[in-house]
DNA sequence: GCAATAGTGTCTCTTAGACAGTATGAG
DNA sequence: CTCATACTGTCTAAGAGACACTATTGC
């Protein structure tokens, strides 16, 4: 910010901000968009809207929207707009986003693109987030959307999304798929507590790959700090029997020692 | 970017485009701001600027501009306007930026900073980019700073930058450290070619910490592609005898594997 | 009873940490 | 000659992959 101050010279900075007018730039205009996963019925989903307005109108994409100023003109913060993004469409209630510890939904920021001419209006910026719930209700489409799903990641190859979303969307699931090796935030995928069970298939569903359940279990275990007991069971076994398995929660750790690798063949690039 | 679509409702595209008026919405800038760390006298260092116009005149921070278009209208990409702050102020020559394996300077984006009031002007996104070069010229202050140096990052927790600025280059150690466990890229920060000593002192540098020379040896050159032997030594021993060191230089890999953990005590958060 | 799941144990191979030891060469 | 540095080797403990095995329980 050194260089190219948009500046009048004047020494006295008071001055200098009365006069100061934003309007005189070429307008630029900033976007929050979000990538938000859950899984449902073993697969990993992403939320999908379909867009009711050009540019792109009936074009599937990414939730999102521009970040401007409230009624009293005052702008939200990043992570602000891009939570109130999961409020309106994924019927996540604003509760579970506060306390970042609590078993609610994990936000983050993933990155910003700004490659002239994705967005066909002007010159925009979008700050990407990234997301992760358990399992959700169906989404409802917010303003400026007719439909919004959760669509199996697996099928969105097939489909193009609007703007530059198939990149943001790529970056994000490269971005999920490293951090559960060496980042507990495979639990946000699931409720408050969960059987190692139900943790293993988090893994197998976001990596594509079966992983040998002892050995899973091992390593989950001896993360340190990763899982806690709760010393409860769930209520009854397995659909096909078996018996009933340990619940865990998620302990403190904010960074898995030693991680949980994939396996070495499929090495995961981020 | 489906809700808040700012939009006539119009459903031809064409139309609407036609129609569309951007400054008709609140103003909001974009500036691109870099982290460029190098090593001088074995100490991490990173390139700060002393502004020279309000706000925050003669205060240092680091360097960054606002993004807007060149004199054709034409934005640059986030990564292009990055790289024109190191060309302008670290006197790093355009060519080294391109090649991205070649042994020049490592570009990436760090993240975005919104919060309402980081910028007393208006509201300004920063996109942060974080970068490694290896010793460099000293700097020459860019057009809107009045200095220019490399800083020593210990000197830094003194030194209150301006803007966010103390948040982003804290950001940016905190990654540069966590990347040197799993990435390659510490031979950013040195030449074509180099010593395992002078790899070995990057990693001390960064981290902080004293290395058992034996071990980072053996785990430098396990780790898949990472280094390939030159079959060329140094001309000279060390300033105090020895023998002549090994020149390597840095192979293909973009993820280490296995990688060059610090010590499991010191474990590093990212 | 069958079959799927939870959970334990064990064997082998590899790697990490710690550090001893040898060779080189500038001052 | 001295001593910091380059480089090799060795010992031990711990973890990873592979898989055998027991226990539980829904249908």
């Amino acid at each position: 910010m050194s260089d190219e101050t948009q500046s009048t010279g004047r020494t006295n900075e008071e001055a200098f901000l009365a006069a100061y007018d934003p309007r005189a730039y070429t307008p630029l205009a900033v976007t929050v968009d979000v990538a938000l996963f859950t899984i449902r019925a073993r697969a990993l989903c992403v939320l999908a809207v379909r867009r009711a307005n050009p540019p792109f109108a009936g074009h599937w994409c990414l939730p999102g929207g521009f970040l401007r100023p409230d009624d009293d003109g005052r702008f939200p913060t990043l992570a602000q707009a891009a939570a109130a993004r999961l409020v309106a469409e994924a019927g996540i209630n604003a509760d579970a986003l506060e306390g970042s510890d609590a078993p609610g939904v994990h936000l983050e920021q993933l990155g910003s693109y700004g490659d002239p001419g994705r967005d066909p209006r002007m010159a925009v910026v979008s700050v990407a987030y990234l997301a992760f719930a358990p399992n959700l209700p169906d989404p409802t489409p917010g303003a400026g959307a007719t439909e919004a799903v959760w669509m199996p990641v697996a099928q969105t190859s097939e489909i193009h999304l609007a703007f530059d979303h198939d990149q943001i969307l790529a970056d994000a699931l490269a971005r999920t798929r490293g951090k559960l090796e060496y980042t507990p935030l495979a639990t946000a995928f699931l409720p408050g507590s969960f059987t190692i069970g139900e943790l293993q298939a988090v893994y197998e569903t976001v990596w594509g790959e079966k992983l040998i359940s002892s050995d899973f279990r091992r390593k989950v275990r001896h993360a340190k700090d990763f899982l806690f007991l709760t010393g409860r069971t769930t209520d009854r076994g397995g659909d096909r029997g078996g018996p009933r398995a340990e619940l865990f929660r998620a302990g403190p750790a904010r960074l898995l020692y030693p991680p949980i690798l994939a396996a070495a063949n499929e090495r995961l690039v981020r």
